[in-house]
DNA sequence: TCCGAATTTCGTAATATTACGTAAATTTAC
DNA sequence: GTAAATTTACGTAATATTACGAAATTCGGA
């Protein structure tokens, strides 16, 4: 909103950008003024006050006051700006932690929950699972593993590029393969995703949109986040991929219902004694 | 602000409970009514949705609107309920995104960036730095290998509780250790930690305050998600160490400045022949 | 258990504030 | 100098707030 009003200063006639100007330098005390109070510190009248408050898609002032509430209270703003050479700790700190929110607000807005839904379809069905990542994904699948282990179906995670086409060749329909990649265009990945596919095996793909990888997929669930992998090591998208994970991890928890609870409890138990008492 | 009110519905009289449902029910349409309309709604009349107003510290009507957007526009609440039986996965879906955000702002809050910095130094000074974790917590071990290992220093990380024992035995003073726990009561780890402090390593935690773990370790960053790890598999308290360590190894980047350049740009032409066009 | 006083709670009506529309006046540009 | 745009002054309508009285509820006592 600020920065709305900001860019748009030059469009406005010379009261207005008196207001204008006034509200940028004390937009949290315009909150609590009235139509009146603005008027006479920006040394103009109401009316216009009132249109400038129009000019911004606002019914009127009452209602800017409240857009303009809205945003300055909704946290860090999409336009984060990178990490750069002169941040002291704490800026990064903050970057980071905005950056990291801003993603999942973007995802949450972005995310097709019918995508998400048949995903889940596809784990429940699937008689065999395997995760493939490689570099950073790696680490990703074998999380995967991790959470899907909890389920009775058989599950395996491969890092290694040899491991995947080979184990991509011996699959068989009603398979599940799940290519994990952030830029969707490693080729060892395309390739072991055909493989599957060619075997019978369905495909999903947790990558970008409109990626070689997501062409070949059955499905793919789209993690778009705008990261320079070229320059930066993959650290939201890869938090992203997670929480997708997380999300139809649970999803398949709950269209599962209770039969899996008993297996669940055991894997409990057996870590019981691994534990110190706090 | 809601739960705010959620949490105060008991000490409100029965009016003022009807507004207090009424905004509950329908918090964006409350900004846009005026007191008329919402006492309308509400059954009630215009001052008891005044004083309602005034009961949670706004000065009336009008500044507890501002004060609503305001809440309404800083994301989520905190109080996200958790994942139960009936949800579909749309509900799931917002959730759990709801809950990433909810808690990578907690962190922003709570975590002392002096700490931090701590840490970067430690990751600094280190000769050799070894990740150890378990179950869980082992992909974000492994993915913190990954991410360290882009500076010159040699790296390695451990999933496995014997070779933890075995590597931790053989460090020496000027190693650093990162003991990554959720819960901190790993035995396992613990001792771990142990065994690199008495072998004169440094002994870095990524776990919750005052736990086991964190008292053995030389310094600990926490990592403090509301999470029943007892019941569910820890999703969010792995993507705050994630991300943790990403603003950790942002900093040492920072700290080291330039010099690990040539190394970068060796790993990352060794990866362009991987790479599929657009 | 019942009654009555005291306190709280609520709504009506009056008042004050605030915002908006219209029309006139000033300024600006050509 | 004139026409257009912009600003202002004023009046009106809507909106919020206050004050006060009525109803309901609670509590103490018989």
């Amino acid at each position: 909103m600020l920065s709305q009003i900001e860019s748009s200063l030059d469009g406005l006639s010379r009261s207005e950008r008196k207001v204008a100007a006034y509200v940028l330098a004390d937009a949290s005390g315009v909150l609590s003024m009235s139509i009146a109070r603005v008027a006479r510190e920006a040394k103009v009248s109401e009316p216009t006050v009132n249109r400038f408050c129009r000019s911004f898609g606002a019914t009127g002032f009452p209602d800017f006051k409240l857009k303009l509430a809205q945003s300055l209270a909704s946290g860090p703003t999409l336009t984060t700006a990178m990490v750069s050479e002169a941040d002291t700790m704490p800026e990064i700190f903050a970057k980071l932690t905005d950056k990291a929110i801003c993603s999942v607000q973007d995802l949450k807005e972005s995310l097709d929950v019918t995508n998400l839904e048949r995903a889940v379809d596809l784990f429940c069905q699937a008689r065999h699972v395997a995760f493939f990542g490689m570099g950073a994904s790696g680490s990703v699948a074998r999380d995967a593993q991790h959470k899907f282990f909890r389920f009775n179906v058989p599950v395996v995670a491969y890092e290694d590029g040899l491991m995947q086409r080979m184990h991509a060749t011996a699959m068989k329909t009603g398979d599940l393969a799940v290519l994990i990649s952030h830029t969707g265009r490693t080729r060892a990945m395309v390739e072991a995703a055909g493989l599957a596919r060619e075997a019978g095996a369905s495909v999903l793909a947790l990558t970008r949109s409109d990626t070689p990888l997501s062409r070949v997929a059955t499905l793919t669930v789209p993690v778009n986040v705008d990261e320079n992998t070229d320059l930066y090591i993959p650290m939201v998208s890869r938090l992203m991929q997670l929480l997708v994970l997380d999300i139809l991890v649970t999803g398949v928890a709950q269209k599962r219902g209770s039969d899996f609870q008993p297996h669940l409890a055991r894997i409990k138990q057996s870590i019981d004694g691994t534990r110190l008492p706090d």
